[in-house]
DNA sequence: CTTTGCAGAGTGAATACTCACTAACTTCTC
DNA sequence: GAGAAGTTAGTGAGTATTCACTCTGCAAAG
């Protein structure tokens, strides 16, 4: 893996990222690209040296971006509905700015990829899963969430409900206001979360 | 729409369905298809006009079946829990026999596909989405299920988490128990949309 | 001079599909 | 009943195009 990402290279991960959220994993072929960054399909090849690279830096990118940023939201100062409602506020919002990160939460046809590509992939899940489940246990510790169902499950409930949100997203040619929409059903789980 | 669907029609939309789980929409190649069913890439085309005829002709009897067979677990005796549950209960039982209809519930690599494909797949997602708002307002009328939180996102919530067991299952490369893992997800949802 | 960032021409393999044909079976006609 | 005609399901050769990538050369920057 690369020490620091060139400039370039940036930009070609997310001309990459805007074409796999328009077209999918098919869409992404060299010309395409090459005509996205408006240069010949062989300058690709100056920056990156394969195309499966592209999507590893891609996912590498956004995997440690959303380490960075999801650390600084939350608190010990907060409660875990705070923290919990913060990561997917923050998520949201991120997402909302740099939509060309989506094929990371869609996911699926990543899943046919090489192993290079499906190791960054699961490495961004388990991050998500395991601040998650970190909150969740802290809240039934405390008292705030119900204690009846497993914190794999409640996780589960949370991550499924998200990924749905931005397949939703997806389908509204990405125009469905998804920081509004998602804090909805993210509130409502946490509503639902309570402990009564 | 063909009216009726020969039996080779049928094993090779069985056969593509094989093939789409396990290496996804790229895999599913004229001849990796002709691989399976042991016959040339040309004969493919005595059966389907073309390569979309056959993803639209299996999305199709799956949401044929799929209607049929839901109507038939939903019971006007039974409560909107136990229907809900009678609902997945059949999902999770149906796909652990049939795994190769596993793209429809996946989904997100069709998005990038044919109108037609959609089409077919919005279908799917609709009727679901129809019969699930139908008993959730149903156990809200009959005070089961809590008001508090609208239908629209108790709907997404429910098939944002079957969506994400699919997933899992998956990525178990379809060794995960789905049926037993399913129903606990269901069911601890359903907990949480009980009116206490 | 070396490195970086390109371009254009090209490669071999893969892709979805067409075409002309064959073999086996079924139906029709005498 | 026999033979001809029609149908179905397949074949292999081929088509045009696309795909990821290589090679060679050039220009600009350091």
């Amino acid at each position: 893996m690369k020490t620091a990402i060139s400039n370039r290279q940036a930009e070609i991960i997310a001309a990459s990222g805007r074409i796999l959220m328009e077209k999918g994993i098919k869409g992404l072929t060299t010309k395409c690209l090459a005509d996205e960054m408006n240069f010949s399909e062989s300058a690709i090849y100056r920056h990156f040296k394969n195309k499966d690279d592209i999507i590893i830096l891609l996912l590498h990118e956004l995997g440690t971006s959303t380490e960075a940023r999801l650390k600084t939201v939350i608190s010990k100062t907060k409660t875990p509905e705070e923290n919990i409602r913060a990561i997917f506020k923050s998520q949201f919002t991120f997402f909302q700015e740099n939509p060309h990160y989506v094929i990371a939460i869609l996911s699926e046809s990543l899943l046919d990829s090489s192993d290079a590509i499906k190791n960054e992939l699961f490495k961004i899940m388990q991050f998500i899963t395991k601040i998650l489940t970190h909150e969740i246990e802290l809240g039934k510790k405390h008292g705030h969430f119900i204690k009846e169902i497993q914190t794999t499950e409640l996780v589960h409930i949370i991550v499924g409900s998200f990924r749905l949100c931005m397949f939703k997203w997806k389908l509204s040619n990405f125009k469905l206001d998804i920081e509004k929409e998602g804090l909805k059903i993210i509130d409502s789980i946490l509503l639902l979360l309570k402990n009564k």
